[in-house]
DNA sequence: TTGAAAGCGCTAACAA
DNA sequence: TTGTTAGCGCTTTCAA
């Protein structure tokens, strides 16, 4: 049988709660008495429960991340960081997959007060405002990562999307493009959003038209974007850049300029966002904009703990400044 | 405060027991007060709370996935088919990322059994065999994937590693290569000995000497297999193709053979191992030898919660069949 | 078909 | 400094 508290009190001739005050550290203990408890637990190899110890109101120390996809490498980087964090302070992750699907979130979101979480994260495009707004209400420990929902008070880490949305066409611009079509997963995404609004304003900033029939929609998989970029790039209306609104999507685009024979970065310029490590492998290297991932996760633990200590009174957005990474997608317009 | 069964007991003017009993599907109840007690439990949003329900003695429901690294893709993939079929158990995963440290893995492994989690998969390359020995004696329920240990009786989930092995060096000597190089990670890896054996039975199989100069060591990055191709590539014994053993190490081939003015295949054959996104998306893509990483989660998760149910006498090794996937990184040889 | 009560392993007053 | 005891929210005999 597992060896409980009782055990180790009656092996070592105390009571259960002098057993209960080493392990927690609490209370003043003669160090003999702690010695021999210490002694004891050693040698039964003695686990206290979490589950028991949860029970009466203590944390369990584990926090539920909900992500679209953790076969998504910007997600599983994104997880990787935050496991991180949360290992250095003592907590685990409950890790859940919705692929964006309400449904799958709210059952998770339901899943995870069940099993007495101390705190969640959520990373999807979520649309179960509700959901989240009673969990706010009830003073619920919650964080958004690389996602906002401006209308909440709520505490957010993510990167200035605007900021990165800006830098990537003004790249582009700088480098004499154009014709800058711009790759979207949807436009439900707030960061998306965002991005978007950028790419106007650097359009209208610098007199270029906006047209918006090169605002092309996908949703997030390198197999409709490989397809929406085949269609443009096939059109009259063909680009010389185009903007792509995470790494994933870009790989679609050069997988189409491919399939056209036209060669990057000298027939076109393409620019990613996200810096995960498919920008790195394809060839050309991924001109993109670097989202600080790692430092993304460590943020929105330490926000979150925060959260549950109780040492933290208004919540809070951190907003962390994208950065352009140029490799070698990128280059002069050629037909300028 | 949070509604418990009392509460609902109460306005629904039974016992306790009356609502556990419907909760469970226990026991016989008049469809009478079922229906009255459901119909309390949902307007006071009753949700059972599963740590008390753990104490005494039922499952939580949750499972430690113990991994090197989420933010590899292969481990990525793993992890989302291992929760996909969690969730359709009704099972969720706690994820712990070890590095392939022993010291993170026995932490975890106390730490899991602290959480009372129900069973643990373990995909790491482990060498704590003595822990895993004490849990397969205590009947914990265990599982590994991607990875066996074959003096352990216990239930394991993995490719044919040889035969793997044996496909992608068969596929190059069949392509005319004779001097062909092999990339290992690391050889303290049960699957990589497998696939080692498998390519010196084949080099022997026909008549092609073995040189151990042409066995590349590395950690498991991208920048050192980068830094050991880099090298064979510009020796005298410069090979005509490489049998890298995971994906990305395959890519690290592909940068030094970009670096040193090298085609892929023309004067270079690459074959990789697992078929992860990276293969799909590098240029060429690369030929490898896929694992059948959906099936395999499934089938861990299978196994496991039949162990944690009780209803299974037998340890099980399940060996799954790769799959050979040519695309084009590898060609004949044009220097034979 | 239902209820009373013991107990799961632990924490935290309260007493001593 | 240590021990006793009452819960925490639930499941499960055992009785009724």
């Amino acid at each position: 049988m597992k060896v409980t508290i009782y055990d180790v009190a009656k092996k070592a001739g105390v009571s259960i709660s002098t057993v209960s005050r080493v392990i927690n550290n609490t209370g003043r203990i003669s160090e003999k008495t702690k010695k021999k408890v210490l002694e004891v637990i050693e040698t039964l190899q003695y686990q206290p429960s979490v589950v028991a110890s949860a029970l009466t109101g203590k944390r369990t120390r584990t926090i539920g991340l909900i992500i679209p996809d953790v076969a998504n490498p910007f997600f599983a980087e994104i997880a990787r960081s935050v496991e991180d964090r949360g290992r250095e302070l003592g907590f685990n992750l409950l890790m859940c997959n919705t692929d964006n699907n309400p449904d799958t979130e709210e059952m998770y979101l339901s899943l995870l007060k069940q099993k007495s979480v101390d705190g969640i994260i959520i990373g999807t495009t979520t649309k179960n405002y509700t959901i989240i707004k009673d969990l706010l209400q009830e003073r619920f420990p919650i964080a958004l990562i690389a996602q906002d929902i401006p209308e909440l008070t709520i505490d957010v880490v993510c990167v200035d999307d605007f900021l990165g949305g800006y830098m990537a066409t003004s790249h582009l611009v700088s480098l004499g493009h154009k014709k800058i079509a711009i790759m979207l997963g949807s436009m439900n995404h707030t960061s998306e959003k965002f991005r978007f609004q950028a790419y106007r304003q650097v359009l209208e900033e610098n007199g270029i038209e906006y047209d918006e029939k090169l605002v092309l929609y996908t949703d997030y998989s390198i197999e409709n974007s490989r397809r929406a970029a085949l269609e443009i790039l096939q059109s009259p209306q063909r680009p010389s850049a185009i903007f792509a609104h995470f790494d994933s999507l870009a790989i679609g685009v050069y997988q189409a300029a491919k399939e056209l024979g036209l060669n990057i970065p000298d027939d076109l310029s393409v620019i990613g966002f996200d810096n995960t490590i498919l920008a790195t492998i394809v060839d050309p290297p991924l001109t993109t904009i670097a989202q600080p991932i790692h430092e993304m996760g460590r943020q929105v633990m330490d926000l979150l703990v925060q959260e549950i200590e109780g040492n933290k009174k208004l919540k809070q957005r951190v907003i962390l400044p994208p950065e352009l990474i140029v490799r070698h997608s990128t280059k002069e317009n050629a037909r300028s």
